[in-house]
RNA sequence: UGAGCGUGAAAGACAAUCGCUGACGACUAGUGCCAGUGUACUAGGCGUUUGAGGAAAGUCCGGGCUCCAAAGGGCAGUGUGCUGGAUAACGUCCAGCGAGGGUGACCUCAGGGAAAGUGUCAUAGAAAAGGAAACCGCCUGCUUGGCAGGUAAGGGUGGAAAGGUGCGGUAAGAGCGCACCAGCAGUCAGGUGACUGGCUGGCUUGAUAAACCCCACAUGGAGCAAGACCGAAUAGGGAAGGAUAUGAAGCGGCCCGCAGACCUUCCGGGUGUGUCGCUAGAGCUGUCAGGUAACUGGCAGUCCAGAUAAAUGAUUGUCACCGCGCAAGCGGUACAGAACUCGGCUUAUUGAUCACUCAUAAU
RNA sequence: GCGGCCGUGGCGAAACGGCAGACGCGCUAGCUUCAGGCGCUAGUGGGGGUUGACCCCGUGGUGGUUCAAAUCCACUCGGCCGCA
């Protein structure tokens, strides 16, 4: 089941900073991606759309689609990262076939996906 | 047909799959209480149901609600400012009055007081505000190329020059006299009133209050980050300084009044992103009655988001509308996301419908 | 949610309601130097019309008050900051 409850998104402050600021990042033209594999934050998932990006409109857009991407492939990420997952400005005028697959590619290249 | 002026409905629809928030239901697992049936909490999947706006926005006003002991008086400050009404209240709305703009439909107006007082009116100009002012001109006189006196009709300056036009009058002129107009005061009539119309009077008063100000009215302050509960929780501890029943802090300006014992700084250390407030309300829909209207009242029906790094989404298909294209088809369908809540205003933006106006043409 | 500040030449900024751009950094030209820098002197200061003189528009925007607005008032756009 592809299923993504509220219980693991990161919500706290203080998890988004450790995220931010001990984990690999990568990143393409439309997404950013965080890798934190530290213990207490394991299979863990958290989205960001910064002010730049637009109103509030246009940035909860982005997080949504952000959000199915993860959900939708979840079964192939390993269990034992934290990810965080930022949009850029060329991402706003996307449709979601186009961010899955920046989302992807940034997988590949931080080896997040398990076998 | 074109141009315009007001009004302002609606905010693409349906289906399938996957997913999210809240509520309810039964089930499974764990923990606590209990001898146990059971009950409470947590987690999980399942079923039913629910889920953004006309502006949710800007935060420009006004209420409810909560706390500040009570929310009292005065001053200051701030705001409003034609009249009458509506309203919980308003800076909003409705109906009028007045002024201005437009050929017109219609639009705009912070629209009280300048005779309570003060200030300002640069440059130019003789003079810029109290009974002021003589630069040129005009008139009279004389010691005749200059001076003295009179004069605000003319010139000139200025945004504005001390009511305007005409006739009389005069040495020349002047509300000096008269008529009309404007304005002021009084009075009569109509109107609840703003005001409008008439009559009479003395002949006359610059502009600016979105300058200070005066007058009238309103206004205690803070805001759900209010506040309450659980709790180790503005805790408790140490050091320094200050104040003190001869009255501290406080009541976010001051005084009265109230009230009644601490306050400031530093050091070191710990604990929550908990629960309630949190959605039934000046609510929505329909209808009847009153009122020109804003709006009010009665009756019937109805329950319609409650998140907290913040749910309402993604994909596919069919249809609708628009653009491009011969067609197949392709692209597009505004502005924008609830955060305690309600009434407005303003701004962003797609946009019917209906009423009306002007121009042209036809009948 | 509450509150505050700012917007003027290319840049930083001044300016009682009365000639907009003081002043500094720039830029241009000249002097100085073998050359450059430093220094000194003068000028240009935004846009449009014009050969020039000169005229019109310009203080984020739109209106209003006033004889006159960068300044006063209202609305609005953009940017910055503070408060548990």
């Amino acid at each position: 089941m592809l299923k993504l409850p509220k219980s693991r998104i990161l919500r706290r402050r203080n998890d988004f900073q450790k995220v931010h600021r001990f984990g690999k990042s990568y990143a393409n033209r439309y997404l950013v991606l965080y890798v934190f594999t530290a213990s207490g934050l394991e299979d863990k998932v958290g989205f960001a759309a910064g002010k730049k990006l637009g109103n509030a409109v246009t940035r909860n857009r982005v997080k949504r689609l952000m959000r199915e991407c993860y959900r939708l492939n979840q079964d192939k990420i390993r269990k034992d990262c934290c990810i965080l997952l930022v949009g850029r400005k060329p991402a706003v005028e996307k449709k979601y076939d186009v961010i899955e697959k920046a989302f992807l590619d940034l997988g590949r290249k931080a080896e997040i996906f398990g076998r």
